[in-house]
DNA sequence: AAAACTATGATTAGCTGA
DNA sequence: TCAGCTAATCATAGTTTT
C-alpha cells in the first residue's frame, strides 16, 4: 500500500516538546483580575461576584450591555441581592412573548418591566415553603411560582440534572430566555407579513432613532463571508486585518468555540451576544485539506503571527487519495470533497450506480446519468475505487483527512460505526491548529487547558502538533469511547501533563472549578464546540436550533466560561 | 445486545434571468 | 426585485444482521 507514502506520519514525527513540564500550583496570580466594562456604572461588580453564584454576576452585566436600562438592573439588584432571582424578573417581561411587530419597538419599550417586577419580593418566601418536597418536587415547584411554565422547567431540570441546585436551573432558564427572546425569527413568533415589513422598512428606521434605543434587535444579522477564510487562511494571500475585541472578552482565559457554521437563522447572533459580542471567524476547511468543512469559531485569541501545521496536508481529492486517481472519469471534475459527516453511504446505494454507469456501455454516460450519478457522489461523498466502482472513504481516510493521526481512533473497543461518527463530529486539526498557533509564543512553558465536548481530541491533538506543551487538560467529554482515544492518545504520545476526565458538562460547577483552577493556577485556555446536532442541515428529524435537546448545551460552554472568567478575576 | 445497514427532506444561501 | 434554480449539509430512526 502506497497510500501512507505521501510522508504524513504525523504521529512518528519528533514534535521536539520535551521541554521541563513541571506543574505549577501556585496561586492565582492577581494580575490576572478582569474589569468588566459593562458594568461599571451601577452594578457594582466586588458586592455581584460575592454572591452565591459567581455566573450571575456576569448575566447582569450582559444585560446592561445588551440594553437592559441600567438603572433597572440596578433596582433590581438593590431589591434582591441575589442575581438568580432577579433575572427571572427581567425576562418573564414582554420579551419573553415579544412579537417581530413594529408595534412593539416604540420607545416606552422598557416601561413596561417596572410592572413584571412587582412581586418579586414574594419569591424567597415561597422558596422556604417547599421544605417537605423532594429535591426534584420541590425545584419544580419553585420553578413554577417563580412563573416559569412547566415545560422551561423539566427542560431544565433535564439539561442541568436531578442535583442542580435552583440558581443553575434559573440560570440555564435565563439563558435559553434571553437566546427566545433575542431571536426575532423564532417559530411561535409572527406571521410573515410583518416579518417582511420589518425586513424591508422597518428594521432601518428603527436604526436612526438615536443611540439610546439600541438594542439587540437592531443588529444586523450576521452573514457568511465569500470566500470562507475568516481572517486569512495560508494558503490565500492577503494581509491579516486588525480587529478590535469588546473589553469584556479579554482573557484571561483564552477561549475558543466552535460549531457548524450553516446553522438555522439567527442562531450565529445568539452564539455571538453571549460570547461577549465577539464577532464569530467563519472557516472552510476546504483551504486546508481536501475536504470542505464550513464552521465558525468564536475567539478571543491574537490573529497576527499565526503559521499553519507542516508539512501542509494535500489539499486535493487526487493528492489526498492518489490511490483513486486512475479511475476518476474526466466528467467527474470535483477537487475537493464536501463535508465529512457522520455516516456513509450505503452499499445498495453504490450498487445502484454501478449499475446505472454499466448500462452506458463503454462511452461517457449521458448527461442524465451523469447528473445523477454526481449528486450523489456529492451527497455522500464517494470516491472512485474501479471502474463504475464508487465507494464511501475509510474510517483511516477520515482520520487522515480531518488531520489526526492514523489509527487515532481505531480499536481498544470502539465500532466502526462509532468511528465515523466521533470522526465526524470532530474538529479538522490544521484549521484549528492554525488558529490556536498563537498560543505557541504566548505560553513556551506549556498551557493548562480546559476542554470542554473534548470528542477524540481535536483540540489536544492540534496544540500537541503545535508543539505546545500541555501541563494540564482538564477534559469534559460523555461518550466513553472517546474518552478512551484521547486517554489512549495522551499514553502514546508520552504526555508529561494531566489529563483529567469528567464526563458531564452539566455538572461541572463553580466549586469544581474553584478548586482546580486553585491547584493548577488557572486556565489559560478554554476549548469547546458543542453538539451541532440541532443545528446541522442533515438532521431532518430534530433541527431545533440552539434550544434543541442537544445544541442547547452551549449555554454550558458560556456558563462554564463565563465560570472561569469570574474565578479567574476574582481578587485572591 | 451491539453493530451494521438503510431510507429518510428541509433549511439555508448564492446565482441568474425575467 | 424576485421567482426559480443549484448546491451544501459535524444526522436520526427503524430494521436487519452478527
Amino acid at each position: 500500500m502506497d497510500q501512507n507514502a505521501s510522508g504524513e506520519d504525523s504521529d512518528n514525527i519528533d514534535w521536539d516538546t520535551e521541554d521541563e513540564l513541571e506543574i505549577q500550583s501556585s496561586p492565582l496570580p492577581s494580575s490576572s483580575r478582569l474589569t468588566y466594562p459593562d458594568g461599571e456604572a451601577t452594578v457594582g461588580d466586588a458586592e455581584v461576584i460575592s454572591t452565591t453564584d459567581l455566573s450571575h454576576s456576569k448575566l447582569i452585566n450582559h444585560f446592561v450591555g445588551m440594553g437592559f436600562p441600567e438603572e433597572l438592573v440596578a433596582k433590581v439588584i438593590e431589591e434582591n441581592g441575589n442575581c438568580s432571582v432577579t433575572l427571572p424578573a427581567l425576562e418573564n417581561s414582554p420579551r419573553q412573548e415579544q412579537p417581530v411587530d413594529s408595534d412593539h419597538y416604540s420607545s416606552d419599550y422598557y416601561e413596561n418591566f417596572a410592572d413584571d417586577l412587582s412581586d418579586s419580593d414574594s419569591w424567597c418566601e415561597d422558596e422556604e415553603n417547599t421544605d417537605s418536597l423532594s429535591g426534584k418536587e420541590k425545584a419544580l415547584s419553585f420553578l413554577k411560582k417563580m412563573g416559569y411554565t412547566m415545560e422551561e422547567a423539566s427542560i431544565a431540570m433535564e439539561r442541568c440534572g436531578p442535583d442542580a441546585s435552583v440558581d443553575e436551573l434559573t440560570d440555564f432558564i435565563c439563558a435559553a430566555q434571553m437566546a427566545r427572546a433575542a431571536d426575532p425569527f423564532f417559530p411561535e413568533l409572527p406571521e410573515k407579513p410583518k416579518r417582511k415589513l420589518l425586513e424591508n422598512g422597518m428594521w432601518k428606521r428603527k436604526k436612526h432613532r438615536g443611540c439610546d434605543s439600541r438594542t439587540m434587535f437592531d443588529e444586523e444579522p450576521l452573514r457568511l463571508p465569500n470566500p470562507m477564510i475568516g481572517y486569512g487562511v495560508p494558503t490565500e494571500l492577503c494581509p491579516t486585518p486588525y480587529r478590535n475585541l469588546p473589553e469584556a472578552a479579554a482573557g484571561p482565559p483564552y477561549f475558543y468555540y466552535e460549531n457548524v457554521a450553516l446553522a438555522p437563522k439567527g442562531v450565529w447572533d445568539t452564539i455571538k451576544r453571549f460570547l461577549y459580542d465577539v464577532e464569530p471567524e467563519f472557516v472552510d476547511s476546504k483551504y486546508f485539506c481536501a475536504a470542505a468543512r464550513k464552521r465558525g469559531y468564536v475567539h478571543n485569541l491574537p490573529i497576527q503571527n499565526r503559521f499553519p501545521l507542516v508539512p501542509l496536508p494535500p489539499r486535493t481529492i487526487k493528492e489526498a487519495l492518489p490511490l483513486t486517481r486512475r479511475w476518476w472519469p474526466a466528467w467527474d471534475t470535483r477537487t475537493k470533497l464536501n463535508c465529512l459527516q457522520t455516516c456513509i453511504g450505503s452499499a445498495k446505494l453504490t450498487e445502484r450506480l454501478r449499475k446505472a454507469l454499466e448500462d452506458c456501455y463503454d462511452d461517457e454516460p449521458p448527461a442524465h446519468v451523469q447528473k445523477y450519478v454526481m449528486d450523489e457522489c456529492r451527497k455522500w461523498n464517494l470516491v472512485w475505487v474501479g471502474r463504475n466502482k464508487l465507494a464511501p472513504l475509510e474510517c483511516d481516510e477520515v482520520e487522515m483527512l480531518l488531520g489526526f493521526p492514523k489509527n487515532h481512533t481505531r480499536g481498544g473497543g470502539i465500532s466502526r460505526t462509532d468511528r465515523y461518527k466521533s470522526l465526524g463530529n470532530s474538529f479538522q486539526v490544521d484549521t484549528v491548529a492554525y488558529h490556536l498557533s498563537v498560543l505557541k509564543d504566548l505560553f513556551p512553558g506549556g498551557i493548562n487547558m480546559l476542554s470542554l465536548f473534548s470528542g477524540i481530541g481535536g483540540a489536544e491533538v492540534a496544540l500537541h502538533k503545535l508543539g505546545v506543551p500541555l501541563k494540564t487538560v482538564v477534559s469534559v467529554e460523555k461518550s466513553e469511547v472517546n474518552r478512551n482515544i484521547v486517554r489512549g492518545w495522551w499514553e502514546q504520545t508520552n504526555q508529561k501533563g494531566t489529563l483529567i476526565d469528567f464526563d458531564d458538562v452539566t455538572r461541572v460547577d463553580g466549586d469544581q472549578l474553584e478548586q482546580l483552577i486553585s491547584n493548577i493556577g488557572g486556565f489559560d485556555f478554554v476549548i469547546g464546540g458543542s453538539p451541532c446536532n440541532n443545528l446541522a442541515g442533515s438532521n431532518r428529524h430534530h433541527r431545533d436550533g440552539l434550544e434543541g435537546k442537544e445544541s442547547s448545551l452551549f449555554y454550558d460552554y458560556f456558563r462554564i466560561l463565563d465560570l472561569v472568567k469570574c474565578i479567574m478575576a476574582k481578587p485572591n
